[in-house]
RNA sequence: CGGGGCGUAGCUUAGCUUGGUAGAGCGCCUGGUUUGGGACCAGGAGGUCGGAGGUUCGAAUCCUCUCGCCCCGACCA
């Protein structure tokens, strides 16, 4: 290779973000798209990710109370029809099942034996878990239930993309049923502060919450709530949602009991839900122009060791020295988990192994030599830092300094995306400059710009309708404020009770 | 589903206008020299040019149909 490249990916952030994100899932053996349309291959590091997700989560759902369970991936049609808003808002996009058999014909498989009730692969399974709570729910001491389903979900989506919106896409689902309004409400803010806490501490994304306006509403709630995160070209992206459902889907499913006063009462049920679109969000938010980054809370594979071995009579030495490091590393413990080490000694160059390990966000790498040997040192490099930017410090010492180094890259993480989030969020007084905001100066090929714009609204749909219309940005959430600012409506000057975060969105 | 673009090796692609039976770079394999930041040399494997049909002595190239993908809209976690 004549010139070397300067960063791992081309083409950078700056220049096309989609086709860099692409590069970014690549190079980082992520995923890849399938031969099924819209549908993705999610590979061993991706999928990592994801069981990490799984596993935390999976702590904090248990520790408030709820139990997993499995409901059928196919709906019955009927069900999906019984309540208006959510057929409205899931029909486009619903697989179908008609057939339970396939014929030969003309050498060819066809279809055959026709499904006297069409089936529907779930796009989320608020109806046939509500027939479920129907058949469970007699009185008011079976209630509350409070389940999660770790399941896979098919939306029909229209222009998919890898992680951030498939047609089929791995997620849970919490869906709890309650005797009151109130402990119905408490649990859709508690699963909403979930959600920012795992979104904060552990993927180290931080997160605007509040609630969703009407236009943005889930099909059949009656509230819906969101953590609401800013990526690096500044758009917004949900990174979850929890609903409450009043007693809309309790009525739709016949969801009763027998109150304490012996009345029959409809009971009141949520919903909350995150998905692999939190891979994507995660990518979008740390990653750089040599690859992914991980944040160490996340990592699987928290440090990579890659012994140096140029010369045959110290390979033996140095390869006892990285497999000594290492088990002396899996033995730390690092928030809950054993620190996971990749030893990689293939017979490759070390260049290319460091390159590999950058583009798949390895937060810490670890080089140890026949010249380390001889002094007792590694050569570290981290991966919130320059390529080539390692220090050499004592190998004895590792083992002591290696969670701090993990919590302080973690934090440096956290603290760059909030600043970021910052630099590119707005109060926004005129319609002028919300235009002007959200107007690129290319317009063939637009630029990074925009971000989030906190401004007044007079709660209108028609106002957000047009909004979106004219300038493609929608109301990400209404914020929970303590001390809401009054105003006045940008885009009518009616009276506005508080500023709502304007953004264009995934 | 509307508008535009594109399908050639694992990836990026040349060739197509003017038909003559496919070439490169990267990657991969083997051997050697290397190895403390994307190595070099030599050799090699890999393509029924998305698919079907047509025109022709002859099609990656021209025509028809079809399938798929990408971008822009509408829809969306």
């Amino acid at each position: 290779m004549s010139e070397k490249q300067q960063t791992a990916l081309s083409p950078k952030r700056d220049q096309d973000f989609p086709e860099w994100y692409q590069q970014v899932v690549r190079a980082a053996d992520l995923a890849e798209n399938s031969e099924v349309r819209g549908c993705m291959v999610i590979k061993p590091w991706g999928y990592a990710l994801w069981e990490r997700m799984q596993g935390v989560l999976d702590g904090m759902f248990k520790a408030t109370g709820h139990r997993n369970a499995y409901f059928p991936l196919f709906i019955p049609l009927s069900y999906l029809e019984k309540e208006a808003a959510h057929v409205e808002g899931f029909a486009k996009e619903c697989a179908v099942v008609t057939h339970h058999r396939l014929e030969s014909k003309d050498g060819k498989l066809v279809p055959a034996g026709v499904l006297s009730e069409p089936l529907v692969v779930r796009p989320t399974s608020e109806t046939i878990i509500g027939a479920a709570y129907a058949r469970w729910v007699k009185s008011w001491r079976d209630l509350p239930i409070l389940l999660n389903q770790w399941a896979n979900v098919v939306r029909w989506e229209m222009r998919p993309r890898v992680f951030l919106r498939t047609a089929e896409f791995l997620w849970q689902e919490g869906h709890t049923a309650h005797e009151t309004q109130e402990e119905a409400e408490e649990e859709t803010m508690k699963m909403l502060r979930v959600y920012e806490t795992f979104a904060r501490d552990y993927l180290a994304v931080p997160v605007l919450t509040g609630e969703k306006s009407e236009g943005e509403r889930f099909p059949g709630a009656v509230k819906t709530y969101c953590i609401e995160a800013m990526v690096q070209d500044r758009k917004a992206i949900q990174a979850g949602t929890s609903h409450f459902l009043g007693q809309n889907f309790s009525k739709a499913s016949g969801i009763q009991y027998q109150s304490r006063e012996g009345k029959l009462e409809h009971a009141w049920t949520t919903s909350w839900g995150v998905s692999t679109r939190l891979i994507g969000t995660l990518i979008m938010m740390h990653s750089d122009d040599d690859g992914l980054v991980v944040p160490p809370r996340i990592a699987s594979t928290h440090v990579v060791i890659v012994p140096i071995t140029p010369k045959e009579e110290s390979r033996a030495a140095v390869l006892e020295a990285v497999n000594h490091l290492a088990s002396s590393l899996r033995a730390i413990n690092f928030h809950g988990i054993p620190i996971g080490v990749e030893l990689d000694a293939r017979d490759l160059g070390g260049g290319i192994k460091n390159w590999e390990w950058i583009k798949k966000g390895v937060p810490i790498r670890i080089e140890i030599g026949p010249r380390d040997l001889a002094q007792g040192t590694a050569a570290m490099a981290r991966r919130d830092r320059g390529p080539k930017e390692k220090e050499f410090v004592p190998v004895d010492g590792i083992p002591g300094t290696i969670a701090g180094i993990l919590d302080e890259i973690q934090e440096g993480l956290l603290l760059r995306a909030t600043k970021f989030r910052e630099t590119h969020t707005r109060k926004i007084d005129s319609l002028e400059e919300f235009k002007k905001f959200f107007t690129p100066q290319n317009r063939e090929k637009p630029e990074i710009h925009g971000g989030f714009a906190l401004a007044h609204w007079n709660g209108s749909k028609e106002v957000e309708d047009q909004v979106k219309d004219e300038l493609k940005v929608t109301i990400r959430c209404i914020p929970f404020e303590d001390s809401p600012e009054p105003g006045v409506c940008l885009f009518t000057g009616e009276p506005s009770r508080q500023r709502v975060v304007w953004a264009k969105s995934y």
